[in-house]
DNA sequence: TATTAGGCTCACAATTTTGTTCGTCATTGT
DNA sequence: ACAATGACGAACAAAATTGTGAGCCTAATA
């Protein structure tokens, strides 16, 4: 879906040259991410229940959201045995803890 | 350019509402935000001189983040006196300086 | 007289991000 | 037999963000 030779893909790259902080906000700009990270955080950690903390969103979009938070190494995905169908709990990784403590100084 | 009505826009008005992080992370998640501003806390306060600090950006891409900055009261736009053409410095608000710690927090 | 400096703005095109619709899978309850 | 549950994925459409090309203004300077 990116353009790897985009003049946009080209900025964004020299940016997270620059310094981690571009790469950091890119992590948690995505629309919903933020407040996704922190409702797991608050234990919020099932699918089913993060669709209760975001009225609005669509499977398909939390579905999304999750899996950049996982490619990005943020979250991981842990299936809980005995469960039918299988459920799935999301588990913030120490990049993701890390992340918390900043998030909440930004609602100052 | 906003559509008032847009699905896109109802929600990042909730995301908003939930909680002040949305609205935060929205101010410096645009591709040079975070960066130019960080250029100006350094006392790269002109527009050539961010020019300098960021090389691939072009003279409407970085007129427009410098104007959304400064519609969202992160900076403010001062004209030096006896300069001609007129010059202009760029001075953070008290809220633009509360950004940098956090910045700088993000960079590890 | 042509150029330069310093700071922009407009209109439009390319890219990216968000959202929508529909479908899937395995099993249990009705 | 059929809906419901939990957790997604594909394909496409809508909207938003970024980038591009060209132009403008004033006064000093080459």
């Amino acid at each position: 879906m990116r353009k790897e030779n985009s003049s946009n893909t080209i900025n964004e790259q020299f940016l997270f040259q620059v310094c981690e902080l571009n790469s950091a906000i890119s992590l948690i700009s995505g629309r919903w991410k933020s407040q996704i990270l922190y409702s797991i955080s608050q234990g919020n950690n099932r699918f089913h229940l993060l669709k209760k903390e975001l009225p609005n969103i669509s499977d398909q979009v939390l579905g999304r959201q999750l899996k950049e938070l996982e490619t990005d190494t943020i979250i991981i995905k842990k299936k809980i045995p005995n469960t039918v169908p299988v459920g799935i709990e999301y588990i913030l990784t120490v990049k993701g803890w890390n992340l918390i403590p900043i998030l909440e100084n930004l609602c100052n």
